[in-house]
Formats: structure tokens, C-alpha cells, sequence
DNA sequence: AAGTGGTCTAGACCACGCG
DNA sequence: GCGTGGTCTAGACCACTTT
């Protein structure tokens, strides 16, 4: 636990419990070194943190605010983040219980498209994956992911009923970079149809991502089509002034 | 434009170039400020900005090294960011025309939920704006607004069949903070029916979103409802090592 | 043990908002 | 003009990776 990050916690605990109120400054940066023992420059990087978060923000030449939504951005704290499949979304709610059932698990080599997006050549390997999730019980997604072997060997059947990520993560030790999606609305397919029970006035909100390491490497190219009645996506900004 | 913000171009283009390739590491922090004539610091500043925008990763006792999907990242260079309804998308593309249809222009006080969302008293005032927006002369979205009259006096139907957003920016210089979004697939409406021309079938893709000030404040609550044929949206993360 | 990035300081100057 | 935040420096120590 570095410095700048004891002060941001500090500040924001502060502001939450209205030390210091909505839309009034914080005192100055010299006085916040003073008190917590600090030059100026890691009180700065204190500040940027819970700028980032979008809690505060500054005007040079008058102060640093606390913003009018500082209170409500506590209830759902995060960026544009975390989407990641089904599992993560869920933990949280100890009622739900998630289970998989797998529908396709083969290897080949991808299409020259895949390739592209994998950054990987024409002859190397991928798992194929089809998975339908059921959220206690009930038919809720269906997952198409491909995946290059060699960033993720011996994936058995045995974890794509858990969780890949968390296979990843935790044994592996894969770190996550960031990815990058696009998410549209579309007509039921058959498969839709068949698995999700659409009804052909049924639409499915279709998740298209890669996912990407920690060094950029893409390791998951996957589309992902939800029941139009189960899920939405929550999306939060902030721009720098 | 400042040091960190030199250095912090200059090794963008460098890596663009081919100059500090892929998977390589670039010069320390040391060798980087002799040959910039900068502190160790104000290179470490121009690095976050690369790190932030998923072009370097740093390891620690290791060194900085470019991302391998760097090259990718130049195409669409962008955060999770940008929706703002039609206009700002387009604006590239010279080919296309954007024309708006104002189907519905009233103030009123806002519902309970509405107060809600934009943080006002249910006494206040609000604009309720419902705009057809066309693509060439095509149907495309159908926006309904929601707008705090405190904050944007003198809006007119002229404005309307424009960019409510240059407005607000550059007439009345405010500044957007940022916006918190929901993206769902639902079945169509009567309205969706009557001016998307959508069939039954015909899924719309919907934006309900409150937009911020800088300052936090709630300036607008919408809900935009897309052709399912005409968008998708796309959303870039990355998330801090 | 050597090299690298991460944190932190004290002090300086500048740009901007505000009265 | 004063006070504020924004940038920048030189130097220090620490944590971590690599050899």
C-alpha cells in the first residue's frame, strides 16, 4: 500500500461520508500534503486517482471539486469494464447458480478472418468452443469462443463447465490486458431458436469480443448471444477535461 | 503542449514506425530522458500515457516493452468512449447526410424516476424531446431526451434538427464529464414499427444513458433506439496490470 | 550483484481563475 | 496580484527481474 494510494482511500472514505460535501473544494494541495505528511506532487497523484474514478475534478487557478455525483458513482464503481462472459457478472449473488453445457469442443485451424483477429497463420491450431450457459437452470447465453492451443493447453471439458477465465487467471497465470467489443442487436438464428427458445420475434443481444493479454497477445475471439430479456450491458465513461 | 506530451508522441510514432518494434523493449527511463533532455519523471509521464492507451506495458525490474497488438490499436484509436447519439459518428465520413425530424418538442416536470436520474426536484422543468434521425434519408434512430431546462436555456426547434451537442458546447461552453450507459436488445414498439419501419422480427437496439457535466451534473437522460441493420457499438477496455 | 521500473521528496516556475 | 493547480527537475530509496 503506497502513500498515494493510503491518501485516495483516505479522501475518498472523506468524501463519502461527507467530510467533504458535493460540489465544495477540497483544500489545497499544499494543505492536503501537510497533513498527511506528503510533498505536493504525491497528493497530486492521490487526486488523479479519484479523478479517474470520477469523483473529483480540478480547475487550474481555483480548486479541486467534489463532483455532484461523487455519492451516486459509490453505488457502481468501475469504468467501461468487466463484461467477460457470464461467470464474473454473476459472482456477487450467492441465489444464482451458473452451470454450463457444452456443444461443441473440437480443434482445427482457423479461417483466414479468425487468423486476423487472433494474430495467428492459417496453420496453427484453435479450440472451438459452443457453450450454452443456464442461469439456475434456465437457458441464458450462448457462447462461441476460439482460442489458440498454445496460449491455453490441455483446456479440457471438465473446465469449460467452470470457468475458462479463472482457468486462465488462477492456473495459468495469465494476465488480462483489456479487450475490445462490439455489441449489436440481431434476429434469432436456429440456434437461437433451438437452445435459447427464441421465439422469432425473440432478438439477441450479440456480444462480439477479442480479449487480449497483458502484452497484447489476442487469446480469445468469441461471440456471445443473449437472450434479449436476461441481460444488458452497462457501459461507464469518463473524459478528461 | 508539454514535455510528457512530446515524448509521449514522439514514441508513439516511433512504434508506428517500426522504430521501438513489437515485443521489443524500449531504451530505460534513464536513456530516454538523456535523449529528450527530461527528468526520469516526466518520462515516466509520457509512458503512462502510452500504457494508458494500450500501445507499452511496464515491468518492474524488467523494463518497458510495446504491446503486440500496438500496431492494431493506430486503426481505432479510442477508449470506451464516444456514443453521443449520431451526429459525432458520422462526422467523418463526408459521403453521408444527417437530418433529423423533431416528432415531439414540450417542457413538463419530471416523473419521480426522472427526477431521479437527473437529479432534480419533481417540480423542476424539463425538456421532452423525441427526434427522428435520418441516414441519407434513411430511418435510423429514434431519440428520446430528457434535459434539464436550468441548464440549457434557449434551446429551439432549430437546434433540434441539428446537434443538440455543438450547441451545448461550443454556444453555451459546457463541458461533458462523461456518461454512464445501458445497452439492451428489445422487441419493437408501435413507434419502432411506425418510424424505423420495422417488421415484427425486427430487433431494435436501444441506448438509455445519462450524460454528466464535468462538474457531475446530470444534463441529459435518453433513450436512442437503433435499427438493429444500421449499428453496432463498439467498446475498447484496458485494464491496469 | 547489477539493472530496471515504482515511489517519494523539496523546491521551482508557469498557467489560469478570481477578485 | 494572489492563490491555485499543472509541469518539471535532480536526486534518493525501494521492489523487482535478470544474470
Amino acid at each position: 500500500m503506497f502513500k498515494y494510494e493510503e491518501i485516495a482511500r483516505d479522501l475518498h472514505k472523506k468524501i463519502i461520508d461527507g467530510t467533504y460535501p458535493v460540489k465544495e473544494a477540497l483544500p489545497n494541495q499544499k494543505e492536503l500534503g501537510e497533513e498527511y505528511g506528503a510533498s505536493r506532487i504525491t497528493v497530486q497523484r492521490a487526486l488523479d486517482i479519484l479523478a479517474e474514478k470520477g469523483l473529483v475534478f480540478s480547475i487550474q487557478g481555483s480548486g479541486t471539486y467534489v463532483k455532484v455525483n461523487a455519492l451516486v458513482k459509490n453505488i457502481r464503481d468501475s469504468r467501461a469494464d468487466e463484461y467477460e462472459g457470464l461467470t464474473k457478472h454473476m459472482q456477487h449473488s450467492d441465489e444464482e447458480s451458473i452451470s454450463s453445457e457444452v456443444l461443441r469442443f473440437v480443434m482445427r485451424n482457423p479461417t483466414e478472418e479468425e487468423a486476423l483477429n487472433l494474430m495467428l497463420e492459417e496453420e496453427d491450431f484453435i479450440y472451438d468452443i459452443i457453450r450454452l450457459r443456464l442461469l439456475n437452470g434456465e437457458e441464458y447465453s450462448i457462447e462461441h469462443t476460439l482460442m489458440p492451443i498454445e496460449i491455453a493447453p490441455g483446456l479440457n471439458k471438465n473446465i469449460l463447465l467452470g470457468s475458462i477465465y479463472s482457468y486462465l487467471m488462477n492456473e495459468l497465470k495469465l494476465k488480462i490486458g483489456g479487450s475490445s467489443r462490439r455489441i449489436t442487436a440481431e434476429q434469432p438464428d436456429k440456434y437461437d431458436k433451438k437452445h435459447l427458445k427464441c421465439s422469432p420475434e425473440d432478438p439477441v443481444l450479440q456480444v462480439e469480443q477479442i480479449v487480449y493479454l497483458n502484452d497484447g497477445t489476442p487469446f480469445e475471439y468469441s461471440k456471445t448471444r443473449h437472450r434479449y430479456d436476461q441481460i444488458g450491458i452497462r457501459v461507464v465513461d469518463h473524459y478528461e477535461s
